[in-house]
DNA sequence: CATAAAATTTGACCGTGGTCAATTTAATAG
DNA sequence: CTATTAAATTGACCACGGTCAAATTTTATG
């Protein structure tokens, strides 16, 4: 036992076979969407046997916060390039691929609340990480605008993350569009980031 | 075919099963936790059959639902009789019941906010019922306490909730006690409820 | 009562997520 | 090259939610 290899005792094709799994995974996702994903086709999929898959994943919801939160890193660095923007009505434009990926299925949204609640955890995973990134960056919006400034702006960006939850959890209800989660958005985020007294 | 008994076709023994469905649900949850809540045992309990179950309840959170509304419904009840909270700390000293319950499994509150964004459906759920219940209670509270007026009682009060929800998604993360609950909570519904500019 | 029609209940059966002891494969030492 | 050890993989197996055609019980009708 020499000074070599401490941290990585030993991996391998392992690292392989965890890609196949995400690859298939994908591919079935993108043709059936999240909900219908099946772990035995990702297996056949992926030509690996189903004690396998639980090898590399805990359950089948780590994956999706996997690929969840892969998709969601994405979409977060996209919002983040433009600069700030400078009302109420160009931040929810510019929230809309978020909102899109998000209301796009059932099964995604409840992920992604499960799998929230993580920031600051030793070992945080993708998705609590996103939501953590997006906070930050609501919360640099919301110090760049033309905003309120009685406030730190973490928690403002905290308020815009939990008034977009509420809306798009608003959206799961049968008679709720996109037109009306957008109303109801503005008039959440005019409430908390221009009081006006 | 006369005049009478249009509304309801027929039912009988359906009722009785189904209370004795709810109540051998109850005695198990009090016993195990909503979380080790098992079918078999509910309908074993119950001395049905399996089918008869699913005869009476969509899925198991179907009956998630309704148990899970009906405590929601004396805890709102509860929190409504004193008079209006002047105070955010009077306000989340009141509100501790309900978070003591939403916080005490994790499976309450996943099933909890599954079923919240039904409001103003046709067929609302006990669950759905309650968050409006509980919306519109806080925009009392918001309206009869030393609190901003420049935002409709209603708006203030879905704030109360999504604030609060978002309180308690936090807390599921390891490290957030219920202390840091309260600390944030504070946090979040003074810049809120009290805006400086 | 007898009989038909509808509501309710039944339990064998299935789909799918998840477990685990046994097997195979890769890394390391002599 | 062989032996030893640990990682990775396997697939039979289990747990549990949910389905459904058939059986049973209730209600309605003459």
């Amino acid at each position: 036992m020499q000074t070599v290899a401490m941290t990585k005792p030993i991996q391998k094709r392992a690292i392989a076979t965890r890609e196949k799994l995400l690859s298939a995974a994908n591919t079935l996702i993108s043709e059936q969407g999240f909900d219908a994903l099946r772990v035995e086709e990702v297996v056949g999929t992926a030509g690996v046997a189903k004690g396998t898959f639980f090898a590399h994943f805990k359950d089948k919801d780590a994956l999706l916060e996997q690929i969840i939160g892969a998709r969601l890193a994405d979409i977060t660095e996209a919002m983040a390039q433009p600069p700030a923007p400078q009302s109420i009505a160009e931040m929810i434009a510019r929230l809309a691929p978020l909102i899109a990926f998000t209301t796009s299925e059932r099964r995604v949204f409840d992920v992604m609340i499960r799998y929230s609640g993580a920031a600051a955890v030793a070992e945080i995973g993708p998705i609590a990480e996103q939501f953590d990134t997006q906070i930050l960056l609501y919360g640099r919006w919301a110090s760049e605008g033309p905003f309120r400034r009685d406030a730190a702006p973490e928690l403002l960006g905290e308020g815009i993350s939990a008034f977009l939850i509420q809306a798009i959890a608003l959206t799961f209800c049968a008679l709720n569009s996109q037109e009306a989660l957008e109303t109801r958005l503005t008039a959440y985020l005019t409430a908390w980031l221009l009081p006006q007294e």
